[in-house]
Order: structure tokens, then C-alpha cells, then sequence
DNA sequence: GGCTTCATGCAAATTTATTTACATGAAAGA
DNA sequence: TCTTTCATGTAAATAAATTTGCATGAAGCC
């Protein structure tokens, strides 16, 4: 099994992750509006620094401040991260999963995503055997 | 939106309520040897304690050592960590979510698994509109 | 009984995370 | 130019998490 990169991230660290893979891409004042209970504006600074010391972000310069973004792949990271839901909650089944998927927000889907979902299943299976 | 109980767990906390929803219930070397890079056999009796004060989990005796197990209903944890996920890598998006989750397990899902999921959602159709 | 083993209880020490405080510099406007 | 504003850099203080160490007690076995 593949070991996930990140050794397990602090709750603010994992607060502004958290806010920078919703964001794509921020600056520390972005960051600091989309946290819940935020810090000062100089803790999300600090710990920022933390995480691109880590290798957790990378920042680049826009006028003269920093444009902070995930260094790992937002499709890497929701593998990762979904992988270990899966893992602890759902005893890696699958269909577990999606039975909770839907379950929990059967009440906000559209027929048009329920016709997405059918595809997804029909292609996986077109996809699995292409013969039939 | 509802807000979810849990003020963060640490590192050590995080590993040891996986450990405990993965077994269901378990005593202290039960858990220990579930976690991957474990802490002593102390620290693990002190994080309990620390997580049976949070409310996290709760002990009964058994002879003469602890059982731990989860306050929260596994289900309710589910759906916590679920709506977690959904929120911060899929933008609360099913579809994209349930999408990932085949691309990720494709390789591992039996024809069983597949019928299984095409299922689960003419049924969630079929509860949507029970008229048509 | 006396010894070993395995459990818990708890406080102190250590390590890690988080916040605070202040210094510095560039740009905008009076 | 002078002042205000908003950015960063960084060290030190504080708070929280984690580990360690030892005390205690019950059960099994010689």
C-alpha cells in the first residue's frame, strides 16, 4: 500500500489546506475569510510558511504579495483524501460509499445528476469489459 | 448548516479514532497495535482518557481492562467525515464525488459491485418519484 | 506467601503547535 | 515629502499535545 505523503497536519494547518484546495489558489487575507473560526492574520502567515516548509504549498509573487497554492495535485489530494474515508469508514467497499453518497444527499440531486450517475456506472462497465 | 461536534482532533487522536471505528470496539493493546506508527502503550491509555473527557468515546469494564468504544453512532461519524470530504474536494458535488470513487476503484469492483451501485440509485429514483 | 505479569491512575517533563509582537519596506495619497 | 496602509520576516512567548515515569492493585503461578 502507498503511504500518503503528509504526516498528519495540525488543525490549523489542516484549516488552511483545507481553504487553499477550496480556493485553488490565495492570498493570506483570502485564506484568513474562508476559515471558520479564524486566527490573526499573522498566525495564517506563519503557519502558511509551516506548510511551504513542509512542502505542503508553494507561493509565487503577485505585486508584493504572496499567491500561496497545494503543491500536491488537487486530484492527487482527493485521492488521498478519499482513499483514507474509504478506508476507515466504508472498510474500502465501495458501494458502501456511494450508499452513503446518495443516502446523504438524495435530497439535492437532479434527474440530470442522476443520469450522470448512471453513466459513470455504465461506462465503468463498458470499461471493465469491452467485449460484451 | 449543521456544524459537526468534533473540535479537531490532534494527530495522535485522529489515528486512534480510526483505529477504534475501524474495530468497533477494542481495548488499549487492540488499539496500539492498529495504529501504524504507534505511540507507547501509555500514551495510548492518556489519549483515550483525554478522548473519553471530549466525549469521543466511551469504557466499560471487561475483567479487569477498559473497552473502548465510539460515542457517536459509526453512521452518524460516516456522514461527518463524508460531508467533510464533500465540502472541502468535490465542492459538495455527489456526482463528481461518486465519479472518483469508480475512477479510484474500478480495477477492485466485481460485476456484483457494479449491479450493486446501478441498484442503489433506481432505487434513490424510484424514492424521489415514487409516481412516475 | 512471594514473584511476575498486566492492567489502571496520574502528574511531571518534553515536544510541538499557535499566537503575539515588533521590525522592515514598498506604494498611494495629502 | 510625510504619513498611512498593507504587505512580509522572524524571534520569543504561550498554549496544547504527547511522552515518560512511577505508583498501585488484582490475578496467576511457583
Amino acid at each position: 500500500m502507498k503511504k500518503t505523503i503528509h504526516t498528519h497536519l495540525s488543525r490549523r494547518e489542516t484549516q488552511i489546506m483545507d481553504a487553499i484546495y477550496r480556493l485553488g489558489s490565495a492570498g493570506v487575507q483570502e485564506v484568513l475569510a474562508e476559515i471558520n473560526d479564524p486566527p490573526s492574520y499573522n498566525s495564517v502567515r506563519v503557519i502558511l510558511g509551516i506548510l511551504e516548509e513542509k512542502g505542503h504549498v508553494t507561493h509565487k509573487k503577485d505585486g508584493k504579495r504572496y499567491i500561496y497554492q497545494p503543491k500536491q495535485s488537487a486530484s492527487s489530494a482527493t485521492r488521498d483524501a478519499t482513499a483514507q474515508l474509504l478506508k476507515t469508514f466504508f472498510g474500502n467497499s465501495t458501494p458502501n460509499a456511494v450508499a452513503t453518497l446518495l443516502d446523504m444527499s438524495e435530497e439535492c440531486l437532479s434527474d440530470t445528476d442522476l443520469d450522470e450517475l448512471a453513466d459513470l456506472i455504465s461506462a465503468t462497465r463498458a470499461r471493465r469489459s469491452p467485449g460484451s
